[in-house]
DNA sequence: TTGCAATCGATTGAGTACAATTAAATTGTA
DNA sequence: TACAATTTAATTGTACTCAATCGATTGCAA
């Protein structure tokens, strides 16, 4: 036990997590370039799958992203065609974020690269069920 | 069970995965800046802690990152005083990265990091140890 | 020994990512 | 109603990340 083990890279917590989210989104990488999209791009097409229609603040909150990161994304989606980006007639400081058709059409393209992900992983149910429980569980120190 | 669920933010187990790995390496911010180091910085410097000198391509064979990402990052460690980059006299291809005296007394101030990270951890022991199993079974996918 | 393939670091370009600041719009308050 | 405080997206600056490419060096085979 040297006075200096807990700096080896070994016996760190954050490196593995750091090492296999770059690999995860790697990984990703041939699959959403059949459907043309970066994997940040991906994450955030996904929230409006599911919500249609966002603030771009809120679109932030889901995915953890501050306004630096996401007004370039979305710039590139609308310029992709695949969204609208308008200022809320109500408050206009607030940024509206929504499907165009051909966002829309785009999640049937999408919907095979979950299957396609998980068949790449070598994780066991159980395994991926337990590092989806502890990573909630983690997330809670950042919220 | 709809046809898209797949598709939602909350069913996949790459984002907690990289939302986790972002908010751990802000977490280290702080704890970093007091010693003057990137996240990025810091993970190369453990490593020449531990092996005192290496050559880029097996410190990049460590970190996960290519040359793309490697060669500014140790320029910048050298422009600090940290280390030195020479090419070897075996082999001019290889460069060889090795600890200054300055970056050598650093360990001594970056020795307190794990145990402050640590502690802004809200996982169990045993949540940990069992995040790190997984993490290093998931990453034989990316080897 | 000469030519060719392989190796390695450096460079370039596109895309994130975050901190700090700015500007516009809104809200609260005196 | 003026005006300060707050909220929000956009911008700027620094740094990281990877893919693709380049140039120099080395090793090997004809």
């Amino acid at each position: 036990m040297g006075k200096y083990d807990c700096l080896k890279l070994d016996n760190q917590i954050c490196f593995p997590l750091y090492a296999c989210s770059k690999g995860i989104v790697k990984a990703y990488k041939p699959f959403l370039d059949e459907i043309g999209l970066t994997y940040t791009q991906y994450i955030a097409m996904m929230v409006l799958w599911e919500h249609g229609e966002i603030s771009s603040k809120e679109l932030g909150n889901c995915l953890y992203l501050d306004s630096g990161t996401l007004t370039p994304v979305l710039k590139t989606l609308e310029s992709k065609g695949l969204i609208t980006r308008a200022r809320s007639h109500e408050d206009e400081r607030n940024l509206i974020v929504a499907l165009t058709n051909s966002g829309l059409a785009l999640r049937d393209r999408a919907v095979d690269v979950p299957a396609k992900m998980s068949a790449c992983s070598s994780l066991s149910q159980e395994d991926a069920a337990e590092l989806y429980r502890i990573l909630r569980e983690l997330m809670k120190s950042f919220a």
